[in-house]
DNA sequence: CAATTCAACCGGTCTATACCAGTGGTTCGT
DNA sequence: ACGAACCACTGGTATAGACCGGTTGAATTG
């Protein structure tokens, strides 16, 4: 392993995307142990402090565990970072290696009622922006999209190409703005008439439903979402981690 | 703020809990800006890089937002720690202030099978314990869990009050056992008619089926469960954070 | 040989210091 | 009045050293 001063990325950053991609190409299996933070700090002549560093993110991650008194060690059930935060129907879609596309059924302007708003954190009365698209994977129905936006946060979003593009991305290229949390549930609901029609599949099927509220990282709503998904069609995966009781430096 | 000597905890760790405190009492409100870390260091005569590691826990947390150049401020929409990882049903229905309890159907030790032994990271005849409760919420039937455990591990845990424990803290306890990570899949399902009446609903009800491998700190796989969540009754919660793309020194 | 002791090594915590790159307000010159 | 330069601040990164308590295996002792 090496640093390199030339590089725009802290060392500490070098070291742990180094690190990172070594457990990820399995160049270092599940419950080896890796050198300890002198003998980094002594091979590439740097502080200990600053190996620390980067062992903390690798740590944070999960893929790496310590243990006091003897070595770290590489995890050996490496979560699945991707499946860990939330992701757009695009983003997951394409995670399963499957082509995210739309059928817009509305999109339109309105103006809040006293729950939407309270939900988008708005004044009764603020214009948003309502979305309502058939989700499709590889051409098949697989859920109905039911997206609500601060129109003011937004403005002419409705332009973009809904129909192909993520709307985080849209969000992201266009209006600086980035998910950052989610509040979500999931409860399973038997399919309406008509909800069960717009999928393709018979009426009181199985299927789930997700309410999100998302915010950026001030902490603003910038979504609220109602997603149903078909039942037979859409598996929901999540990567969860208990914070550890005893807890690290950090 | 003080930081004192006889505490058995570290420095950065009192801290840290003092502001995760402040911050879930409501004396720092959502938006404020914190003093400087360097304010902090000189007025608790500690070093700054001792502050930084308080801080840090609560930025990993998303209860802090560092801003460069700026002041650090408290998040303003602020996640519900309890609901980020995962937690037993016991555990879940607390937090929803209720009581969990549980009829237990059955509890054997039985030789896995090539799935199963799969699943748990065992050889094939590898002996497991099944254990497969109704889960009541305030006496009520919530749910249908089916929970595998390699029997190694946890041996006589047949002995221990499972219809008033959570299985957790059971292993927590007696097994020196902590969950930490797991994988989860959710899709809806119509209960069978077997199901349906051991919950008390009608057939074809729509249900929640949760799956769920947990691993301890070693990554070792500890229990495999199987839950169906009654879907009038159940709505699962969650908590969800996007890695940042700007990381910093964690 | 078994039990104990001990030293080497591990991560965990903390200090004091240094310099950088941004941010935002003040002040100065036009 | 207004922009530019400056400066006092923020957090971000990195250093080199220190001491602690736990782990482990080898050396020593009974």
């Amino acid at each position: 392993m090496k640093v390199h001063v030339q590089d725009s990325r802290p060392i500490f950053r070098q070291i742990s995307d180094t690190l990172r991609e070594q457990i990820r190409s399995g160049a270092l299996r599940g419950g080896a142990t890796i050198p300890s933070e002198r003998e980094y700090a002594g091979q590439l002549r740097i502080s200990r402090m600053t190996v620390r560093a980067a062992i903390n993110e690798l740590v944070q991650e999960g893929l790496l565990v310590r243990r006091p008194g003897s070595a770290t060690t590489v995890a050996v059930g490496v979560i699945d970072k991707s499946a860990e935060g939330f992701l757009s129907f695009t983003e997951d879609m394409q995670m399963r290696g499957m082509r995210a596309s739309s059928q817009l059924i509305e999109c339109h302007e309105e103006v809040a009622d006293a729950a939407t708003a309270a939900e988008l954190g708005l004044r009764v009365g603020a214009r948003i922006v309502v979305i309502e698209r058939v989700r499709l994977a590889d051409g098949e129905p697989m859920a109905l999209e039911h997206v609500q936006l601060p129109a003011q946060r937004f403005p002419n979003i409705q332009q973009h190409d809904l129909a192909h593009l993520s709307l985080y991305s849209i969000m992201e290229a266009h209006y600086g703005c980035t998910p950052r949390t989610s509040d979500e549930t999931i409860e399973a609901v038997s399919l309406s008439f008509a909800e069960a029609s717009a999928l393709g599949v018979a009426p009181d099927s199985p299927a789930l439903l997700a309410r999100r509220i998302t915010r950026d990282a001030r902490g603003l709503v910038i979504e609220a979402v109602k997603t149903i998904y078909c039942g037979d069609r859409y598996r929901m995966v999540f990567a969860r981690r208990r914070s550890e009781s005893n807890r690290s430096e950090s």
